[in-house]
DNA sequence: CTTTGGATCGAGATCGAGTATCATAACGGC
DNA sequence: GCCGTTATGATACTCGATCTCGATCCAAAG
């Protein structure tokens, strides 16, 4: 029986094909438990010798991104992250440490955004809200181990 | 008498040279009245013949991000751009096609921070909001001009 | 006004993320 | 299993950003 994680359904259920090196790219994003870049992937890849090319693991990340099931984040080094989640609308809490991450609700966001767009003439149409700091687990232990 | 601009006189009060490609450079942001990209400043740079070198561009705007007089913004599309703006906690609604830019201020934002910070068990240290939609004049202007 | 030394600069090399290309290989409906 | 379509992977390439280093500039002291 194929038991199938959730991102590889999200390939699935938005028509395209299951192949190998999704299935393997999707274990290594589930894996990891919170935001990753696009080079850790590749990092994690190699380290397994999984034989996955470069393009290939961008245009996974790109397809996810898409589908829904993967967001990007922008970290406060400027660096890009991506954090696997839910279709609804929704933001983020990031370790900065880790990079575990949390999901949050919309929080009212929406309608703060509409009373923005009243106040100021723009018409919006998308905003961001991101968080950062340390997760329950970093906050206990001090020393920064890697 | 010198006429020093915003950004000019943050350069002094940090405690750094006013030198004149950092002066140039201070004119050419505040020429643009929102946000841009350092390529736009490289690119402004070059047209007008200034011979400020790609490095200088880079080291200037890291510098008036660290004394806060800019701040870095994340565009949808995955780039990076850059909004003069105050020393306050604040947050930007910039306009996707003429990258124009308001400021607002917290809103709320830091006790809504807060109260995630208690319902997650994260120690949130920083958050970012952003918008993004068409400024009242881009409203009018349905030509898609640049 | 001239000296002087650290801050700053410019040019070019370099790095690294992300994209484009294209021949080959793998899905999966039939 | 067959076969057309979709996906892959090696490689080259683009482009934003950083590093290096000798030359230059600024400003404060004399």
């Amino acid at each position: 029986m194929d038991t199938l994680t959730t991102l590889e359904t999200a390939f699935e259920a938005a028509g395209h094909r299951l192949t190998r090196p999704r299935r393997a790219l999707a274990e290594l994003i589930e894996a990891r438990k919170g935001a990753f870049s696009a080079a850790d992937l590749v990092a994690d890849a190699r380290e397994r010798r999984l034989g996955i090319g470069r393009a290939t693991i961008f245009r996974a990340i790109e397809l996810l991104e898409e589908i829904g099931a993967l967001e990007r984040i922008d970290l406060p080094t400027g660096e890009h992250a991506y954090v696997p989640c839910g279709p609804t609308h929704h933001h983020h809490v990031v370790c900065r440490r880790c990079s575990r991450s949390v999901e949050i609700g919309d929080l009212g966001l929406g309608a703060l955004a509409r009373e923005i767009a009243r106040k100021t003439g723009y018409q919006i149409d998308e905003h961001r809200f991101e968080l950062f700091g340390l997760c329950p687990d970093c906050q206990r232990a001090p020393a920064p181990a890697p």
